[in-house]
DNA sequence: AGTCGTTACGATGCCCGTAAGGATA
DNA sequence: TATCCTTACGGGCATCGTAACGACT
């Protein structure tokens, strides 16, 4: 048995069982990858994949068992190499992260401005995707840290610590109707056309629930991933926005006006992921305690050991965040 | 990075830092062994093991991080073996257990036999050793089990499940003045001669324990691993003999009586241990299970998700074990 | 017809084992 | 002096990549 044949399992099994794309991502030949995963469905005496013809159908029983193994070996090699690289020079190293457009754009700059400066040799890379793109990036070990709201609890291989919590604020041209109104309510809103994010981003489910509860529909009529979009199109008047608060900003006189909303809906909370069992270096712990300075050393390492998200939050209670 | 790579530093670790016992344990070239521990300090730029001329003196701080972590993977592999075994024939494999003569000579016999009809296919391997090397072997896994009753909780790797308790017997010549006591007690006991185990074997320290917190020193005139050579001895008129109860066979006229003394000692507690982690095959529940039935395939996987003995011990009280 | 996994084959490169060298206790 | 790790060298073997083949969609 060899690390590159537990690598060549593993690889193949997320990527649809498709051995040529496997093999392209890994830079080899694919005959390579064929051989080395016959060796060692003959080394182990079981099929680890269910062919038909000349197709790899399905994963076997013994198959799947085996690659989660796999995945455990090939996580503590990869810790191996970290150990060795923490020893050799602590602050030299690389730090990928991946994140959805709010983070990147309106949250991670200032923790990034101070990483760079304390950790110059440190390279940084940034992946943006979707909240699931990004934590089955963060579980396939493509990226060290995903940081999102959504989607990063449906991947058990994931520890999520929770960041901050954070709402809403209603975007309205100046002179709006909305900006004479003393105390918003959900009805109110829902009496004007409105633009916000997509399904599945910054906490566009918890939106929607806060609306469903009360019994009303709110006429959404334009949607964006990203709240430069939807600023641009609340400007051009085609509705009210309802967007993250830290996607606001109100140094800059844009014709626009925010209304906080925190009191109609539930707060977020944003989390930062990565894979349980991970090594890791003191230049992460470091990130992620600029990240959320109430995730120090002692605190993610005490949540490291927890086994359960329920765990989690009770040693960080979503009360004691710090709000945006 | 090569899995022989890592079982080559972590066999070195398990061999005092000598390479050339190492090499000799692996069936292979002492060099070889050198050399790829070369090329692994290489690839990861960092030194394993701390070298004084040509000598390996210790493991330096990344080099014992390192090795741990070796060791898990080690582990992990050997899962995937058993996981493919499992799967390939469940009815074959081997078993290998390390014990004390106590066990194997006394306890074991009934179980045995019933595995070895139920399971004609696996090969069985009995070690026999002290307590120590017992636990070292399932430690560094060269035994899949090991049962013992003393220092198998000094080794963090291990997980024991308690499986029974026992207490001892005075064991007399017939017509020895003891016999005629109604209530025997410590005191009594501490006027003869005493015939018993070796320090470290079957329960003796407990033993200790109980004239120490009388205030008594027993006369302890020979010691022995063995109750058949204690008991041998005591026929010879060399002193009463204290021995484990299950050591007695009362069926055998041997010239011999055994008084319980159960309400004179602390109960021992003997325990099955196996390395944190390990996949367990369906035969290895069922010998377990067979050995000590309140130790059936749900409490067994509930106990190997737990951390601490602590923890155990509240799953499996003492109070509700077997008696022997 | 196109995509995909397996087989065949030649060359490169790695690993092993023997033998010799040098350092330590 | 004996033990022990390292370096050097040659033979064998596994792996890789190219090319051709056969199956399924």
């Amino acid at each position: 048995m060899k690390l590159q044949q537990l690598k060549y399992i593993w690889e193949v099994s997320k990527h649809e069982l498709n051995v040529s794309a496997t093999a392209e991502s890994l830079f080899t030949s694919q005959p390579g990858v064929s051989k080395q995963i016959r060796l060692l469905e003959d080394e182990l005496g079981v099929q680890i994949f269910q062919r038909s013809g000349k197709h790899l159908t399905e994963m076997t029983p013994a198959g799947q068992a085996i690659i989660q193994v796999a995945g455990l070996i090939l996580g503590e090699v990869e810790n191996i190499k970290r150990i060795a690289a923490e020893h050799c020079d602590g602050s030299r190293g690389s730090l990928s992260i991946a994140t959805t457009h709010t983070q990147a754009r309106y949250v991670l700059p200032p923790t990034i401005k101070k990483f760079i400066k304390d950790y110059p040799e440190v390279s940084l890379h940034m992946h943006q995707g979707t909240p699931m793109q990004i934590s089955e990036l963060a579980a396939n070990r493509n990226v060290d840290f995903a940081i999102a709201t959504e989607a990063l609890e449906l991947f058990d291989d994931l520890i999520m610590l929770p960041c901050y919590r954070w709402n809403r604020s209603i975007i309205v041209p100046k002179g709006h109707p909305l900006t004479a109104v003393e105390q918003l309510t959900l009805e109110t809103i829902a009496e004007y056309p409105i633009v916000t994010y997509v399904f599945g981003f910054t906490g566009r489910s918890q939106l929607d629930n806060a609306f469903y509860e009360h019994g009303l529909t709110p006429k959404v009529v334009f949607t964006a991933v990203d709240a430069d979009v939807i600023q641009t199109y609340v400007k051009l008047g085609l509705g009210i926005g309802i967007v993250a608060s830290m996607a606001f900003d109100d140094t800059a006189d844009n014709g626009l006006v925010a209304l906080d909303a925190s009191h109609l809906f539930d707060y977020s909370v944003t989390k930062i992921g990565f894979r349980r069992g991970s090594f890791l270096r003191a230049y992460m712990y470091d990130f992620i305690t600029m990240f959320a300075p109430h995730l120090n050393h002692d605190v993610i390492q005490k949540a490291m050991e927890l086994r359960s998200k329920e765990e989690i939050d009770k040693l960080i209670p979503t009360a004691t965040l710090p709000t945006f």
